[in-house]
DNA sequence: ACAGAAGTTTAGCCTGTGCTACAATTTTGC
DNA sequence: GCAAAATTGTAGCACAGGCTAAACTTCTGT
């Protein structure tokens, strides 16, 4: 009933990309607090994941060392070209996700919800396709 | 321009649904394997999810701590009746879904590969829309 | 029936993300 | 200018999920 095709592959590429999403959560909302705030710092990430800042702090490290984001010790958090280039792309995505849901009639808080959470899997294929739909409805 | 509503409140929701994901994943997983070949074992869990058995093995033992699977040392992997809801909610909503990417004429691979992400992260009340929307389209 | 194959468990390691408690630094307000 | 507040960093814990290696149990075939 369920899928016509093969039943293991979807899960290899599905199975943590997890890693993934943090970084682009993070990026994503470094690039929105800057151009809310001018800068971002710590705090701001840890309030916005409601999380710790220890947490926050950790998570900063670990997408510093791998070139998405830029810091000092006791300095603000800002984002590499890489980084900037990421969040773009997520904005982007996030955005035309959650114009698709309002387009299907969901309303806004439960739309913005659903695209946080659902923006991390939607294929660039797919993506396309909702690009579309969303541009012809309005 | 991204979201009219509160930044906050979606991540607190999103952030770590992860935990229940994978016992979405494992039953939904189980019950199907159940379903194709009369019983489910764990090398079978360890193929779907392309994982190693012993990371299979420690994901059962911990959903049947929860009450959603029930084993015994050696043994076939079954559903406690709690575990054989929630896989049935889980095909069901994967169900709708699928289908509807399909209706908006998404290949059945990339379909497929997308439920599979997006699934988990469908509100009740989005899973209802694109539940209407399937039946109008076909 | 019993050896080898298949399947399962256990031990022990790693990484990522969560926390509290406490130390250090920077900013702020008198 | 200096103490208090805010911010950031560090130490050390927990848990989930990833792995390999090795031991143990069950199944299979002759």
């Amino acid at each position: 009933m369920t899928g016509p095709t093969n039943k293991s592959e979807p899960h290899r590429r599905t199975r943590r990309d997890h890693a993934t999403e943090t970084a682009e959560d993070y990026v994503e909302a470094v690039a929105e607090i800057i151009t809310e705030r001018e800068v971002c710092r710590l705090v701001d990430l840890a309030k916005y994941f409601a999380v710790s800042h220890v947490t926050a702090n950790r998570i900063v490290a670990r997408l510093q060392k791998e070139g998405l984001l830029q810091t000092e010790p006791y300095q603000p958090i800002e984002l590499t070209p890489k980084g900037k280039r990421l969040a773009d792309r997520c904005r982007q995505r996030h955005e035309i996700v959650y114009r698709f849901l309002l387009s299907l009639g969901i309303d806004q808080k439960t739309a913005a919800i659903d695209a946080e959470g659902i923006e991390h899997h939607v294929s660039p294929k797919t993506l396309r396709k909702l690009e579309q739909l969303v541009d012809q409805s309005g």
